[in-house]
Parts: C-alpha cells; structure tokens; sequence
RNA sequence: GAGGUUGUAGCUCAGUUGGUUAGAGCACUGGUUUGUGGUGCCGGGGGUCGUGGGUUCGAGCCCCAUCAGCCUCCCCA
C-alpha cells in the first residue's frame, strides 16, 4: 500500500471550497452569457504541433508532454540519445496539456472559420496545466477563465468588456475594486519619444514593476538593459503624470504628439474612455494608468488590469486587445480582445473579506432521522415530497444511533432534522429540530415545506 | 533555472547538551438512562520520527546524499 498523495502543484477541491468556486463560476458565466459570450470547450491534450513555439523557449519547457500510447519508445535509435532530449522528444511525445486557453482558442477559430457568427465572442472556463515550480498562489493545473472577441477591432468591443468587468465584480460582492485601463500604442509611443524606438517590449517588462518595486528599481532595470541615461531621462514625464483622466490625456497629448502611433493610442484610449460613459456607467473605479503595461508581448492595443483594493494582492485580472492571432494557424488579420479572470486570487480575496452569501453553500437542507424499519418506510414518501419542492433533502441510509446521525447533520452543516418515530407517524405531526439553535416544532408535512421554502 | 527554509500521529505542532516503553491539542472511536447533537466527564486505537547511507555503546536530535512541501528571485495566472 502506498502513501496517498497529490501530483506536486495539484490540489483537491473539497465540496465546501467547491460550493464557493462554483458560487464564484456560476456568477461570471452569468455575466458572461449577458454580454453575448457563448461557452466553448477545447480538449485537455492538444497536438504538441499546436502548442509549441507559442510560448516561447521557456514556455516550451513549462508544457506538460504526454507520452505517447503502446511502445513509446520503439523509433528511439542510438543516435537520438547521444544528441539528447530534444532529439527525442518528437519520436515519444505528440501530445501535451494546453498551456492556456488562448492558443485552442486560436486553434478553433482557424480550423471553423467558415462555419463562424463574426465577430466571435466566445467564454471558457477549463483548467490548464504548466510544469512550472509551485509557489504561493501558483500552481501546476489551475483554472483559467477566458473571454474574447475576435474578428473586429471595434472599440466598443473594448467599452463592453470594461462593463462587463464591472458587471462580474459587482455582482460577486467586491465592491471596492479598481479597473486600470491604458494603450500599448501609448506605450510604443513613449518608447519612440524616448529615442527607444521598437523596444516597448522591454520598457513594458520594467514598467509593469513600477508599483512593485518602485520607480528607482525600474531605472535600474532599464540601465541593465542598455536603455541609455538619456532615454530614461526623457522617460521622467511618465512619473508626473496627473490622476485626473481629462488632465491625463491631454498630458500625455503634450507629451506625445509627435509620436503618430502614440496619438493614435491616446485617441483610441480616449474613444474607449467615451463609450464607457455614454453607456451611463459609473466611472470612479476606472482610471486611465499609462504606466500599466502588462509583460505578455502580443498585446497591441488596449491593456486591462483589475485590482481589488482591500487585500494585499496581485490583480485579479487582466486582458487586452492583440492583432493577428490567429495568424500563425494560416488565418490573418484578425484582431480580437480578451479578458481573463484570476479565479483562485478572486477566491481568495472574497474569503479574505467574508463575501461568500450563506446561500451560495449548495447544502442539503433538512436530514430525516433513521430510527428503524417503520420509520424508514415512512420517512419515503416525505422525502419524495421535500424534494419534489425544490429542498435538498436526504434520509440517513443506516438505522444508527441518533447521536451518530447528529452528528452527521453537524459536520455536514445541515441546518434542520426531521424526527420521524413511531409516535409521529401515528400523529402525522413530525419534530422539526432547528441545529443551531436546538429549538424543535411539531409540524405537519405541508407546514415544513411551508418552513424550508 | 538560482537561493532560502521545513519534513515527528489523519491535521497543527512540542520533543532539553545525543540516553529507557516519542508527547500535546484537534480529529476519529467507545462509554456516560439504547428518542435528541454541537459546550461536560471517563476510556481506546493510531507514529519503522520523509527516504537511504554514515558517525556513535546509543540518533527524532550530529554528518552526507536524496525526495517532498513551503517561501523569494526569474517568469507567469
């Protein structure tokens, strides 16, 4: 007999946390399926041709292979284990675990392009895998929770998913919660001001840590990079910017307005921004962040990031607008712009603030005590009726004792127990016992399901 | 990939300068008038001290290796 264990970066998701999660699942789909977006599945495994190369070098070695079926190893020929494993690989892996939900996404999209409603908005909500090193709040299989919209580079696209972020935060219970909002193109023309024409990338990869390590830390960075004193000099008016979205953007006008790219950013920001208003939404929990810049490098218009604000942690999520995704499965030209929801920090932070509702416990309502024979023949009947109007019910399977059937109801939270002897089976009145507050009413059928509706 | 830290009961952890049969709390289980739990009282089961070597008369404790968890950096969600 072996020592149980789980696969390292895995967890269990017991049916308390499940009731919570799909408390948390249940209220973004919602969302989601208002707003337009319809759910689509893509299978766990996908060809290894799909996911390589997508995600960099690094990426490559973070992706779970599956090996292949039967003698996986029957087309290995010396020569493949002097050169290594690299050698190796195609001849016993041609399957892996997606690495994210973005490129079967893309996958799909290229492979049911005639068949499309564009542009296509799609939800999903799977687990993913990588084979990263697990730590705090990261780890091996955890779930991603996507929604995108391709085929159109329609800025409303961008309005409606900023209200939609709104939506989904305000319905979970996290009211204190800020969306920031910028533009690479802002970002590429900051690059271009600068003289760092082409490398946003890398100032994105700095500037993304300004609020985590701190303005100096980031000038450190750049000069480790090679930016030259006189690009990070020029970059200075990046830290003065003023809160104020109106002040903001015409700053950031002064700043770039010989930068077409970053005009064209801050027009598109600024459209964005408009929409946003002209749908009547409460503007005080958007603002306009220009050093926000998110690491992924396939972003090229708007960026998105949600931060809750009462809890010391990371954002809960991110997205934005990127070109040409489906380029390299042989469709280009088609922009889309996505969301993706952190569902485990979400979690957190709703535990963190107590926010779960009662009634999002999914727990069985009232538990019928097993006496013996008699009484649980009679306890049939009622439990059929209970549970024809809508309350979860259920009879302890055994006759045992009733401190073990208690004590049953107690672990599992149930709230009521019905007493069903042989002396209530003759009055037809049955004790309805309360377990938090131990009080007991003699009722009638009708009157319990009057009580627990 | 780099660094740090911790592995003792199902869980959270004590365990002295190395010295008899390794402890506690919680959990589990039985009893406490066999039709009333969660807060009482009494009892019980459960550990080759992560694994493998080494030092020693003697190792949970010291040394080496290895595996695993946790944390930081890189990167990411």
């Amino acid at each position: 007999m072996s020592k149980p264990s789980l696969a390292r970066g895995t967890r269990d998701f017991a049916p308390a946390v499940m009731a919570k999660r799909n408390f948390i699942l249940q209220t973004i789909r919602n969302v989601f399926r208002k707003f337009g977006f319809l759910p689509l599945e893509t299978p766990a495994m996908e060809n290894l041709s799909v996911l390589m190369g997508k995600y960099g070098d690094e990426g490559d070695q973070l992706l779970f292979k599956i090996l292949n079926s039967g003698d996986f190893a029957k087309d290995i020929i010396q020569n493949d284990l002097e050169k290594g494993s690299k050698q190796i690989l195609p001849k016993i892996s041609e399957k892996g675990l997606r690495y994210d939900l973005t490129v079967p996404f893309a996958r799909f999209v290229a492979m049911n392009r005639h068949d499309l409603a564009f542009p296509f908005k799609r939800s999903q909500i799977q687990p993913v895998w990588r084979a990263d090193r697990p730590q705090k709040g990261r780890y091996r299989e955890f779930y991603q929770c996507d929604a995108d919209v391709v085929g159109t580079d329609s800025l409303l696209c961008e309005a409606e998913i900023i209200l939609m972020l709104n939506e989904v935060f305000e319905n979970l219970g996290i009211k204190n919660f800020q969306i920031k909002i910028n533009n690479r193109k802002i970002l590429s023309g900051i690059a271009e001001i600068i003289g760092a024409n082409g490398r946003e990338s890398e100032l994105c990869v700095a500037i993304d840590k300004l609020d985590k390590i701190g303005r100096e830390k980031v000038e450190e960075e750049l000069l480790q990079h090679h930016f030259t004193s006189g690009n990070i000099e020029a970059l200075q008016k990046l830290f003065d910017i003023p809160e104020n979205p109106e002040a903001c953007l015409s700053y950031l006008e002064n700043w770039l307005n010989s930068s077409e790219i970053g005009s064209k950013g801050i027009a598109e920001l600024e459209e964005v921004f408009e929409l946003v208003s002209q749908f009547g939404l409460e503007k005080s929990n958007i603002q306009i962040d220009p050093t926000l810049a998110r690491g992924l490098s396939y972003y090229t218009g708007a960026i998105f990031e949600v931060k809750a604000l009462d809890v010391a942690i990371g954002s809960i999520s991110g997205g934005g607008r990127y070109d040409n995704l489906t380029g390299i499965f042989g469709l280009p030209d088609v922009s889309g712009v996505g969301i993706s929801l952190g569902v485990d920090r979400i979690f957190d932070v709703m535990e963190e603030l107590s926010l779960f509702p009662a009634e999002s416990l999914e727990n069985t309502r009232i538990l019928l005590v097993n006496f013996d024979s008699d009484s649980q023949k009679a306890c049939l009947p009622i439990l059929k009726s209970l549970r024809d109007n809508g309350i979860a019910a259920e009879l302890f399977p055994e006759q045992a004792k009733m401190k073990k059937q208690f004590d049953y109801a107690n672990k599992k939270g149930i709230p009521y127990v019905l007493i069903l002897g042989s002396n209530e089976i003759k009055s037809g009145v049955y004790g309805l016992k309360n377990m938090e507050s131990g009080t007991q009413e003699n009722l009638t059928i009708q009157e319990i399901i009057k009580t627990l509706c």
